[in-house]
DNA sequence: CACACAAATGCAACAATGATGCAATTAAAT
DNA sequence: ATTTAATTGCATCATTGTTGCATTTGTGTG
């Protein structure tokens, strides 16, 4: 899978921004924050542009976008071969980074009577294995 | 139990904007915004102010926040009676309420092998019973 | 009760982020 | 190659979180 590829099958105009964000992202592997991805691409893009791509392949479902503690915001590929709709998210304090967990259960939501749940969100924070290995 | 109650029992001097936010919180008995809050004290204190104050509440694990999807935050007090130290949290789309579910389970979080968790943040969206009644 | 000191407040100011309007540029279908 | 709609860059604004600083206030001490 290739940026161009995607934006192909997503009836999406082929421009630059998107293309740099999607092949970071490819690259990397693991969910990024604007940030992080801006830097890969030596800032080659207005912020707004870089804001306006994000929306777009948002909204197209291409990614999604995982939010802790209402400051870190990090992106990740919906489509990547292991993607399930329902997954928990790991953030880890001290790296700051962020990892979909595609292999742990999420249980159907249980809600008191009369109310009607659609999403459910699951962080669990803590510390990555990597970081723990790393003292 | 009463703001003032409250404050002394954890240390805190018994300021005018403290005292507001609590004794709102307290009459009011759900999670409220920054701004609900201050609609309810008539704007009577400077933002700044606000801010430092739930801060200082926070720290004092007197309140907790809540943040659905970076946009909506939202303090709940933590010494209600039915508190819970971990409770899921439920988002209503139509009205932007949050309720803490203090009698669904939490679930002990699984994590992959070398990965060490500390807390799990539950969020379930969709729709409260008030809304589903009134179309 | 008055005093003193630490804490809290209000104000100005700044950074980061999300968002919009608009003119210039570009992708891609014809 | 031309045309048109979409995208971009820029200016700009709103909101939120944050800090510094001078002023005010709460509260324990004498």
């Amino acid at each position: 899978m290739n940026p161009q590829e995607v934006l192909y099958k997503h009836n999406l105009k082929k421009t630059a921004c998107r293309e740099g964000i999607l092949s970071v992202m490819l690259d990397l592997g693991h969910p990024l924050s604007e940030n992080e991805i801006r830097e890969e691409l030596s800032s080659k893009f207005d912020r707004t542009t870089f804001y306006r791509s994000f929306k777009t392949l948002l909204e197209k479902r291409i990614i999604h976008k995982i939010v802790v503690d209402n400051q870190v915001v990090k992106y990740a590929l919906d489509n990547s071969v292991t993607y399930k709709e329902k997954h928990a998210h790991f953030y880890c304090k001290k790296c700051d980074s962020v990892i979909c967990l595609d292999d742990i259960p999420v249980n159907e939501p249980v809600v008191p009577n009369g109310f009607e749940a659609s999403e459910t969100e699951i962080i669990i924070k803590g510390v990555c294995s990597t970081c723990k290995n790393t003292k």
